[in-house]
DNA sequence: TTATAAGTCTACTTATTTGGTATGGTAAAT
DNA sequence: ATTTACCATACCAAATAAGTAGACTTATAA
C-alpha cells in the first residue's frame, strides 16, 4: 500500500504539473488546495527537490514547480522515493536489494513469483508519468 | 512489501504442501525446520485453518495439513489473508475497497494507474498456486 | 536598509503497526 | 493419562508513519 506521504506527493505533483512552466507556486496553496498538512507538505516538496524533480524559488512571488517536463517524470521514481521498494521482497527488489535469511534465492519458489509480481508492476510505473496523472 | 508473517505463511505452507497427503504435521516441527517462533506460528496456521486452507488433527499424532489440493491454493487468497489489501491505494482494492477522500475517483489519474498496476499484479497472484512454490 | 515573504533545517512528538513473549487454561484424540 | 491443537489475555519493544515546532536563511520590493 502506497503512504498518506505518497498519496500526499501525488496530489502535490499532480497540482504542480498542472502549472507546469507557469511559475513558483506557494507550499501554502499546495496545502490548502489539496488539504495537506503544511508542515508535512514542507517536508515532501524539499525531499523531491533533492531528489532533482522540483525546483524552487525564495521571498517573495517564490514557490515551487517542476524541474522537469510531466512527461519526463516517471512514477516509479516517485514511488521509489517517496514510498520505497516497489518489489514485495527485499531479495527481489533492484534498488532495494537485501539477502534472504534462511532461504536459498536459487530454489525458493515464493522468489520467482515475486520476481514475476515486481516486473509486472515496473512495466506500467517505468512507463507512466506525472502527464498521465492529469485529466 | 510483505509481511514476515506473510512469509512465515508462506514458508509453512510450503512445508505442508511438500508433505501433502502424508499425514498430519506438528506445529512444533514445522516451527523449528522453518525457524519461526512457536506461538506467533500457531496463530498464523489456526487463521490458516479457519479460511479452509489447513485442517487440524488434535491430540497425539495430531498436527496441521492442507485441506485441498496445493494447485487449488491461489497465491493472491494467501496474501489477503495474511497481508491484506494487494492493490497499492484502498480506492482499488477488490478486497478491501474504501473511497477516497478530497478525490474525485472519476477524474483520478493515479486511481487509473493503481488499477493498472492491481491488474497486472492480479494476473499473475491468481494464477500462481502454492504449488509453484514447490522445487 | 529594512520589512516581509518565502523556502530550509533540525529536532521533536505522537500514533499505529509489526513482531513478538509469557502465561495459562480448554478441548479433543489416542 | 498424555499429547496435541485451540483460545484468551495481557504485555512488550522496535519500527514506521504521520505530524508539529521553532529557529534560520535567502530573496524581493518598498
Amino acid at each position: 500500500m502506497l503512504s498518506k506521504k505518497s498519496q500526499y506527493a501525488f496530489k502535490a505533483l499532480t497540482y504542480l504539473a498542472e502549472r507546469f512552466n507557469q511559475g513558483p507556486v506557494l507550499i501554502s496553496e499546495i496545502a490548502k488546495q489539496k488539504k495537506i498538512p503544511l508542515k508535512f507538505l514542507e517536508n515532501i516538496l524539499l525531499e523531491l527537490k533533492k531528489a532533482d524533480i522540483l525546483e524552487s524559488k525564495k521571498g517573495k512571488g517564490g514557490g515551487y514547480f517542476l524541474k522537469k517536463d510531466p512527461a519526463k517524470v516517471k512514477m516509479a521514481t516517485i514511488v521509489r522515493l517517496i514510498n520505497g521498494p516497489i518489489a514485495m521482497l527485499p531479495c527481489v527488489s533492484l534498488y532495494f536489494y537485501e539477502r534472504c535469511k534462511n532461504c536459498d534465492e536459487k530454489q525458493c519458489g515464493l522468489h520467482d513469483i515475486m520476481i514475476e509480481v515486481r516486473d509486472a508492476t515496473l512495466e506500467i510505473l517505468e512507463n507512466r508519468t506525472l502527464k498521465d496523472l492529469l485529466v
